[in-house]
DNA sequence: AAAAAAAATTAAGCTGGTTTAAGAAATGTT
DNA sequence: AACATTTCTTAAACCAGCTTAATTTTTTTT
């Protein structure tokens, strides 16, 4: 059915076929062209989204009226407001597809039958949130310990799917850098 | 018994009187000075820590030999190298007591019992991980979206409690400044 | 209370990365 | 194939925040 969400799901909790079942009826799958959005600014942040194919981008409008990147999700990642999604309250993010994109959403209220329902569903999540929480923790000490030179290198080396995939302008704002500057290190390294 | 970390459990999920008991198995409660220290460098990062009562910083070396501040914990905070703790890999943080502390630990093999055992602390967990990865994403966006200066008087004027309990040079290093430039910011704000 | 250690301040010079402004190249659309 | 739009590059001037180094103030220890 979504081979990408159930695969993902089996790699952290056991899943039965009846709760496979189950799980389809708290999921809304979209189908979404290139630019597309699913979250735009002042918005709620209704749902949690899992990437089954494609590639999203989060931003927001900075106060030079700049789209500041804030996250991408490639497939099999998760994408939300957190702050908006859990509270109810307006977002200040855009969430767009880069790409053609299939994208599983499951809203507030499905979100929260399903925990109460799949306990299997509550420990995949605190599991992967537990693994966010990792992620974003060593992304920080990224930040503190690397130049924005050095933080460029080592996302461009880590993570090359990226380059592939993402304008180069869109990385350069994710990673907090202006085009320019990622024009002139490129030119430099080569 | 740790009246702090009942009442922050109960903020979150219902525990009947029986539940509360078998936690209690599963805690080890810690009493310490100040700069002691429950993770270095190197070590396993075994067990997730719970502020009863006192004061954490982590922090790392960094290449010139700074102690680089990544995050504090203030009562009833939790308190762990995710990477460490989830992957049984060596840790390149220390955490350490900045005031006389009470800590609950949970280890690694207590943490994946508990949870076997009480699903509501599973639920429990889950939601706080959700929350603390809201409050990462939105300390995240400030970074995006403020100068070094103002994110100095933002936190100051947003968490007066740690100006009160913790040194000036720890807080400008959790914010990635120099003492002398936030110096010059109270020189300047007066 | 004195000595030692830790924390905070001051000030001058410097640099990594931004800003501004054009132009060139690549990609998408008709 | 031509046009329109989006993306990338080049270069010079600029500045927020760092480095270095010395002094002062505060806190801790004896």
């Amino acid at each position: 059915m979504y081979p990408n969400f159930i695969s993902h799901i089996r790699k952290y909790v056991e899943l039965d076929d009846h709760t496979v079942a189950r799980l389809n009826q708290y999921i809304s799958p979209l189908k979404l062209k290139r630019k597309e959005f699913l979250l735009k600014e002042g918005q709620i942040c209704q749902s949690i989204y899992f990437v089954e194919k494609g590639c999203l981008r989060m931003y927001f409008i900075d106060d030079k009226l700049n789209e500041q990147i804030t996250q991408f999700a490639l497939e099999h990642w998760w994408m939300v407001d957190h702050f908006s999604f859990q509270d109810n309250k307006p977002s200040s993010y855009f969430i767009q597809t880069i790409e053609k994109s299939e994208i599983l959403a499951i809203n507030t209220s499905s979100f929260e039958s399903m925990l109460r329902e799949l306990p299997q569903m509550e420990r995949y999540f605190r599991i992967i949130m537990q693994r966010a929480l990792a992620a974003a923790q060593l992304r920080n000490k990224y930040m503190y310990e690397m130049s924005k030179e050095e933080f460029y290198q080592h996302f461009s080396t880590s993570f090359p799917e990226f380059a592939q995939r993402v304008p180069q302008y869109m990385i350069a704002s994710y990673l907090g850098l202006t085009p320019q500057y990622v024009s002139e290190l490129r030119k430099k390294k080569l």
